[in-house]
DNA sequence: AGGTTATCTGCAATCGTTCTCAGTAACGAT
DNA sequence: ATCGTTACTGAGAACGATTGCAGATAACCT
């Protein structure tokens, strides 16, 4: 079965056939060739790979896009890595970064990136990076997903309609008679903490609610995050009987702390979340959220990515917008005296 | 701010500060040299960063591990990832290659892996693979993380005690007083699939319950699956009162499954999960699961190929094994008459 | 047959590094 | 002044593929 180990070259299947090098190379990249059958014969029998290496070097391309996402583990950036990785095609592969949510992390493998990919598909952790401009001014393409920085309209996005949902969220609570409505909101120097936060406002606006800052918790998008957010808000003075959690990790938390506490939802307090579940059927109560389709989004990036590589990065950025929608289920409901929180939490 | 896009060279720093190349490239990879301080000038002003394909073609090493996963939405496989990439280190990077459960996929990136990766870490898709083979045909090291393949105990792995957590939980079931114990399995071509359910039979032949046929669905990880075989176990004549899953995914379906049927857990039938999940508390039970460290499985897969990396393949192959424990919450219950489930189902 | 294409071929340069090898300068010891 | 040693340097050959160029062969037409 051919030889083993050591390396085999171009230049050992040229000798096998009879032939120079270039005419194995070009039959490699698809020129019709006179010897195709003993060429074939002779790749087989040697176990001939071509140095992906050596073609990066003489065609300064890598057939790898990077894609960086702060945290895997988020089911939301695991169906975006999901989706990008099914749209990648037959002949590029996807190079994983998470950065953990440490900027030093994602400085240090953005440096690393440059010459071992073609492109960079990512979500970066605040507004204000400087990595995007570090690549383009390589002329690497970048396409933003789920997030942008402050120079975002010069690169491709697929964002989400983080206001509507937001609105959305909010008006669903005031059209079943909340007042008293808190967000627990993500890091305002996020795209979608920020955008979140302004659809909420916006909603209260609208409804002719005046805005309580103490009903508004910018918080960290991370489980713990949502879970000391919400224990604030149980503290208020006159405590909110609605609450719009601006993600899932963060809802999680938020009703891992009214569980702890014995707080009933939605009797006592009504809750909706942002960014469905695989399991917020199976939660107690089935939980009412504003979904988004983030496979679509991953998709979609990969799409304009390919695009842009495809056209040389001729092509003018293109903006994208996935749509978001409510799922209406049961942790959500009428409003009920919310004196019955605080004497609640103070039984306990 | 130096040179714009027309990528500059080894040879450009090194005509700028005066000296050869072979001088830059030496003070690049630490040694000293007599103009470091010139040197540093250039490299910063021309903005020059030494080409990635370039160093990979002379030193044949890419600084790069792939790690082949089939389905990165799984909490547990995004969680070995995210442990690899965290033990992966300053100067290396991770290929993610989601494999989506289809054999087609996962060997045509096996195949684009080779020359593009230092190492592969891999979660096989089944035990009879031939990928394995065919990368240690070239030198590249294998580690097996969560499954082998057949010929597995010549690459390192790093596996879970499975057929221990499948007994634990079956255990637990018997101590509570089933008899009637049900499973729903992986694929028995799986090492996890094949180790949980020996642990099951095990178990049983142990607590001298005899192994009923139709008590053990062989399904394939997934929700549906999950979803299929717990209708499936609800039409038998004599329908369990306990229900062991082998994976979180199934486990999610079944409960779907049971709740559309309104059966209720524990009061009708106990169910145990394998794989523990971030939301099970929430869940209406608290799921009870066998759990583990599934980031430590990741970090620790990453940790042996290092090894191997640094020794030159000197290294024989290691074995770890990841431990696992009951977590004991409120989805498992003393049995009760089967027959309510039965007229219970029927009713609907 | 001769001329014109069309098709295929090999030579050699090239991509940006690393690394061997031979060479030079500085310095102390003799 | 000569020698040996140390510490650095530059020229140039790799690494394994792609590709422009020019030459060779075959095929076609008049």
């Amino acid at each position: 079965m051919g030889d083993t180990l050591s390396t085999v070259t171009i230049t050992d299947v040229a000798k096998r056939v009879g032939v120079s090098v270039a005419t194995i190379s070009r039959y490699l990249s698809g020129f019709t060739v006179r010897n195709e059958e003993k060429i074939r014969e002779a790749i087989v029998e040697l176990n001939y790979r071509p140095s992906a290496a050596a073609r990066n070097l003489k065609s300064g391309r890598t057939g790898i896009i990077a894609i960086v996402v702060p945290d895997i583990t988020n089911p939301f950036f695991a169906s975006i890595v999901e989706g990008a990785e099914s749209a990648v095609g037959e002949d590029r592969m996807i190079l994983l970064v998470n950065t953990g949510d440490s900027r030093e992390r994602e400085e240090k493998a953005l440096s690393q990136l440059f010459g071992r990919v073609d492109g960079v598909i990512m979500a970066p952790l605040t507004e204000d990076e400087q990595g995007p401009s570090f690549f383009s001014q390589f002329g690497l393409p970048i396409v933003f997903v789920d997030r942008v920085t402050k120079d975002g309209e010069k690169f491709s996005s697929v964002l989400t309609d983080n206001a509507k949902g937001a609105r959305l969220a909010t008006d669903y609570l005031i059209s079943q008679g909340h007042r008293k409505i808190a967000m627990i909101g993500g890091p305002c120097s996020t795209t979608p903490g920020k955008k979140r936060a302004d659809g909420y406002k916006d909603a209260l606006k609208e409804g002719e609610i005046s805005c309580v800052d103490q009903y508004f918790i910018e918080s960290d998008f991370s489980e713990a995050g949502g879970y000391a957010a919400m224990c604030r808000l149980l503290e208020v003075d006159a405590p909110p009987t609605a609450v719009f959690v601006a993600n899932n990790l963060m809802t999680v938390g938020a009703l891992h702390a009214l569980r702890d506490r014995g707080i009933s939802v939605p009797e006592q307090i009504s809750v909706i979340g942002f960014d469905d579940l695989e399991f917020a059927e199976l939660i107690n109560p089935p939980l009412t959220v504003i979904a988004r389709d983030a496979r679509l989004q991953g998709s979609q990036a990969m799409d304009l990515m390919i695009k842009h590589l495809n056209n040389g990065g001729a092509t003018p950025p293109e903006h994208s917008m996935v749509d978001v929608h409510l799922v209406e289920r049961g942790s959500c409901a009428l409003p009920r005296e919310s004196q019955k929180i605080r004497s609640n939490k103070i039984d306990h």
